[in-house]
DNA sequence: TTTCTGATGTTA
DNA sequence: AACATCAGAAAT
């Protein structure tokens, strides 16, 4: 299958969010093909946002969410675990919108339910970080029957410390999913 | 059921 | 010190 174009990223992250919503993360590797489909997402719209890792600016774990659309952006958190993002809007912006949930699909043996367990479950580490989600290794593809079904929006999950960023409606999941993280 | 706690490495 | 988390235990 033929991954999303460059300019499918270089929109709008709310936007960009909403639409990755039923479409398909393939990681391909040594260990085997691994494919989810992707259930639940959240947005972080730019340096303004509060609750984003972008609002500290620049840095060398932001770099690549402040480069240009279509890389992945992943980082360790907790000391424990993984979560990968796609890299949204044009280079410069520090925007991105963080996988949280897949419904596993082909290769996947563990939950799938979480930012961590996903990338758990499908391998997805810092080696992947600032990969290209249109050549490279992990990719994110069309849906087989391209159809998504409807969206719930919610606070971002996590996110507290935000202050009124924390209250935003920037978390998407599929209405009915049994793969989505919570409630 | 909800709330808590421990695990553990990186960050600025 | 805090963290875009998770699992298991304790409290209710």
């Amino acid at each position: 299958m033929e991954p999303l174009p460059r300019s499918f990223y270089a929109r709008d992250t709310a936007v960009v969010a909403r639409e990755l919503l039923g479409k398909v993360l393939v990681h391909d590797s040594a260990e085997g093909i691994r494919v989810g489909r992707i259930v639940e997402v959240e947005a972080y719209i730019g340096a303004h946002d509060r609750a984003s890792h972008s609002s500290r600016g620049v840095t060398p774990r932001t770099r690549i969410m402040f480069g240009p659309p279509g890389f992945a952006y992943v980082y360790r958190i907790y000391g424990i675990h993984h979560c990968v993002n796609a890299v949204t809007e044009s280079e410069g912006n520090g925007c991105a919108v963080l996988i949280r949930a897949v419904e596993p699909v082909v290769g996947i043996v563990s939950k799938t339910s979480g930012p961590g367990l996903l990338c758990s479950a499908m391998g997805i580490d810092l080696k992947l970080n600032g990969s290209d989600l249109i050549t490279g290794p992990l990719r994110v593809v069309e849906s087989a029957d391209g159809k998504a079904g409807r969206i719930v929006r919610r606070p971002r999950i996590g996110v507290d410390y935000a202050g009124a960023w924390a209250r935003r409606l920037l978390r998407f999941y599929l209405a009915g999913s049994a793969h989505v993280s919570r409630r």
